[in-house]
DNA sequence: CTATGAACACATTGTTCATAT
DNA sequence: ATATGAACAATGTGTTCATAG
């Protein structure tokens, strides 16, 4: 699809890459704990992110220049590596983030648009 | 995808199906009236929907049991026939319409939840 | 087992083509 | 040109497989 043009609600990825970004800034990163985190959450609203949308999601922000990865030994005896994130571009992320308020408050609106108009 | 596990928000084409068992419920229907209505309802929006989605979800209702497809002649000098659609089961319509309101609301928390996390 | 990632497969939707008036 | 429909192509996302602790 090209441009803007023509669009229906936001994305998945937009929506989890909004999420990933409030983790980093909270310091608690890293992608299963994200997952979990989310699908407690949501679970009551019927959404359950897999892992490879999470992980998506993180690769993408990289690529876009917001995120750098970084790596951790995990606390405890267990000495296993996990990726941790911080900021590449804060101020890309904050971008990112009004942005994604306004495709948010978009999608909003189309949707109380079709429960006034049609109930 | 099994289920409705996991599931994000509501499609496009059942929105576009809400609509057009609206549309019928008026008696003003046709394929393209109704792309060009929902066209310049839904503009300000952003959100164009195409032709080919209007007409699946059209052949979507059809499958359904829900609508039946009659042919009619155009008003006017230009004898072309247009498909207009009455109810086959209007029942079912309203069972459908049910269906899709309580997948608005969901919807419609999963945004706002969003918008509340994050912002 | 957990964590990360890639590959693959399918589902949804947009674009183009066909046919008839 | 308008109207309908199908075919094709690209995207988005879910499922499975691979690798490493």
């Amino acid at each position: 699809m090209p441009r803007g043009e023509g669009k229906f609600l936001i994305k998945q990825r937009a929506f989890l890459k909004l999420y990933m970004i409030r983790f980093v800034e909270e310091h608690k990163m890293y992608g299963m704990q994200a997952m979990d985190e989310l699908k407690t959450s949501f679970k009551p609203l019927g959404y359950e992110p897999n892992h490879s949308e999470i992980y998506r999601s993180l690769h993408d922000l990289i690529d876009d220049g917001i995120l750098m990865r970084t790596k951790k030994v995990q606390e405890g005896a267990k000495y296993k590596e996990i990726v941790v994130y911080q900021f590449a571009d804060y101020e890309k992320a904050k971008l990112y983030k009004k942005q994604v308020k306004t495709d948010l408050d978009r999608s909003m609106s189309l949707l109380r648009k079709a429960l006034e108009d049609v109930y």
